[in-house]
DNA sequence: AAACTATACGAACGATCGTGCTACCTTTGG
DNA sequence: CCAAAGGTAGCACGATCGTTCGTATAGTTT
């Protein structure tokens, strides 16, 4: 039943777009991603890659599917391995800033960019950002609340939450605009002071 | 000299399309802009919006120019009269939640869109983003480095200011992509948590 | 009054956009 | 073994993009 065979062909190529799609998004986002320049960059016909996804919408979408897989087994997985309350909570802030840092995707954290863009537009590519981020989000601020409830932190949960979560967009934002890391290491110490 | 003349009538054409073209790109970002889009919407023609301005790149420069006067008028200007130190840190950050909650763009911050838009994009733009975005970062800095100096607070000026920088674009990220104000109570709440 | 300049328009340009249709090929399921 | 299905390409469509050109109009300068 596997065989390499057309299904597994069109997924191949299907990973193959979305891979560059995901690039190009993080960096012109999702309406700079387009049919043709893609299929022009990866030698494919215009035609067959909207074949592939059936409209643009739907390519956008499982772009935002594609760079939440990735941004996950960056960020939240190997955090979420990391033993409950404080230890995972500098995880994910540590992992988080990698991740920005590093630019897995060009452009920066590709949510950061990608939630600018969509955020005042209505419709089913907003939803999908602004579910993927409000997981995140969720994310950091529950484990906050398993932290202060361990006895790690005193403090409020849900503002320490929201301020870690703020620290680390801010550092991607400045360092990505103006380039250096001096962003980062600002971050790193505000984080360091609220953990502590 | 004056006198209700060409010069006159021309400016304020520019000036009711920069008045658009904020708004838009608030929402749609700078690419969003286009001239078509601008002149039906404004019933003018096309070509008369381009000749204001030369080209779409100069008309992109005037309407960053045109949002930071705005951004001046709303957050800068009043918190510089108020008096150095924290009183003013205290007023370039209630001045500043104020502006992205009274939506006074309609997508929240111009210059939080606009700056995820043409952060990992070289050019003109992107150089003049960096620049408005760059000088209020500076002049938020400025404002901590007296207060603490003053002796109103003790902290690192610095990451106090990086601090509250991001919790302002946090407040406005998070408003505009779910919706609601509780981004900003949490934003508030933390600030005032920084500046006591 | 003449020469010049700027606003504004209409029409057209080449390019690119997303999308549809047709056809060909290979794989898959009955 | 044959028919159905999915991947892929080619071609064309209407729309929109930024830009150019020519021109009419009206204010400015000399």
């Amino acid at each position: 039943m596997p065989a390499d065979g057309r299904v597994a062909r069109g997924d191949a190529t299907r990973r193959v777009v979305l891979r560059r799609a995901v690039d190009v998004a993080s960096v012109d986002g999702l309406e700079g991603l387009s049919l043709g320049r893609l299929a022009t960059e990866l030698e494919l016909s215009k035609s067959g890659v909207f074949a592939l996804f059936g409209s643009k919408e739907e390519l956008q979408l499982a772009t935002v599917e594609a760079a939440l897989e990735i941004f996950r087994s960056y960020v939240v997985t190997p955090a979420a391995a990391v033993a409950p309350g404080l230890p995972r909570l500098r995880a994910i802030c540590e992992n988080w800033l990698d991740y920005s840092e590093k630019r897995v995707f060009p452009g920066g954290c590709f949510f950061f960019n990608v939630g600018a863009e969509v955020d005042a537009r209505p419709g089913r590519v907003h939803d999908a950002v602004a579910a993927a981020s409000g997981s995140f989000a969720s994310f950091i601020r529950e484990t906050a609340v398993e932290a202060v409830s361990l006895g790690h932190l005193d403090a409020d949960a849900e503002v320490l939450a929201f301020e870690l979560h703020a620290l680390g967009r801010a550092a991607n934002a400045d360092a990505v605009l103006n380039g250096g890391t001096h962003p980062y290491a600002l971050a790193r110490r505000a984080i360091g002071a609220r953990l502590s």
